[in-house]
DNA sequence: AAACAGCTAGACGCATGGGTCTAGTTTGAC
DNA sequence: GTCAAACTAGACCCATGCGTCTAGCTGTTT
């Protein structure tokens, strides 16, 4: 056997290992689709990339959409635990507010920089208008519980007296829009790696920003 | 003749008006781009969208990847002017600056959400790995000059004393990120028409939040 | 041992679509 | 009127790629 695909290198042995076809699989199809494109992509490819038979993807996806679908829902849900658990930092207590939101916000850029993240943003922008029920999958696994679950801490502190937000959710989202904004142009839609300490002076400032605006107030006329 | 493109129909005659082939070839690359997407379509569909034989497209751009980025830097162009006359705006020193930045919002905000505005976006995401070299044109002839424009003007209001900005190319991104990134869910990916009120209120948040951060101080301790 | 389910390699049919070419028509310039 | 350039309709070549199928291999179960 001449070559077997880098998702199988890394992965299992893939002749030894009896069980991770489907997610071999479903890593190479991330891999190929991000790398190519979903049309211009071949299934050939994506079967040679998880080194295995092409039969063997057609049994376990019937068709490319379901492929596409299938590798789309699951980077979702592995992006959602990943934010969820940075978001969850939000719960202590004890640290200074400043560090803690920079420490989040960092932790968050990082996640939204990380490859895997930047191949779903493209595909689900380029296959948004054939499909547009991709969006319902991602915001719906992904996104939206992201922000919720923010917009439930910044009520949280808010209730503790030391943010001042009238619209967790609208906060939420600005946080967000803050911290990733920036980030866009910096990294030329994942084609660039930014370095560590850009992701930390987005983070700052975004966290300046967003003190500025909502750091508990002792009172306010408007 | 049995029909005519939609892009002709709407444009010139066609027939009889002479001259603007080429201009109804990009606006039908256009729109066939956009709903189709760059791999998927097919130069026979262009050129009938454009009420022209495919010779004809062939002759003006001589091949495929050449129209899409005759597409892009056009239409960057474009989007360019838009945004230009809009940040313009804020030269006017006589408004109240709350009422300035919302009506300069909301005019980004519709800038952002027009259709042309998501297909660009859209394309760029989708064909970026394939041709890096296009998020140059679209940054160098569009996003880049506006956020300078930008920056610009709130140096300028921050030296009449009307602002507050260290780095006001930053706090230039700050404002275009508080305007835009709550719009992207709620346009879904430019799927859905955001009513006008709905870009009102987000403009709104945005320029409150922004007025809070860098609002002129007369003195601070920190 | 025998039946079975999943996998492999590779050929194959068939549709799609980029790009070319031909032959005939229209348009504008002189 | 005449000529060249541009345009049109459509056939055409050829590469790509989805999805199927066959034939044979491997490991598991009973």
């Amino acid at each position: 056997m001449g070559e077997a695909g880098a998702a199988a290198r890394r992965g299992q042995v893939g002749a030894r290992g009896r069980i991770d076809k489907r997610q071999a699989i479903l890593d190479a199809a991330l891999t190929v689709f991000a790398r190519e494109g979903y049309a211009q992509a071949g299934m050939d490819v994506v079967a040679a990339e998880a080194g295995v038979a092409k039969a063997t993807v057609y049994n376990h996806f019937h068709d490319k959409e379901n492929l596409l679908r299938q590798t789309i829902a699951a980077l979702s849900d592995q992006v959602l635990a990943e934010n969820l658990g940075v978001v969850g930092r939000l719960a202590d207590q004890g640290e200074d507010l400043r560090d803690l939101l920079e420490d989040v916000g960092l932790r968050l850029l990082r996640c939204y920089c990380a490859d895997q993240s930047w191949a779903l943003r493209r595909l689900l922008s380029a296959e948004i208008v054939q499909f547009p029920d991709l969006l319902d999958i991602v915001h719906g696994r992904a996104a939206d519980p992201v922000t919720e679950a923010l917009a439930d801490r910044l009520a949280r502190l808010t209730v503790a007296g030391r943010l001042s937000t009238r619209d967790p959710l609208m906060a939420a989202e600005q946080f967000c829009s803050l911290l990733t904004g920036p980030m866009d142009k910096r990294a030329r839609l994942g084609t660039r790696q930014v370095p560590d300490d850009e992701l930390r002076a987005v983070a700052r400032a975004a966290v300046d920003t967003f003190l500025q605006a909502f750091a508990a107030k002792p009172a306010r006329n408007g």
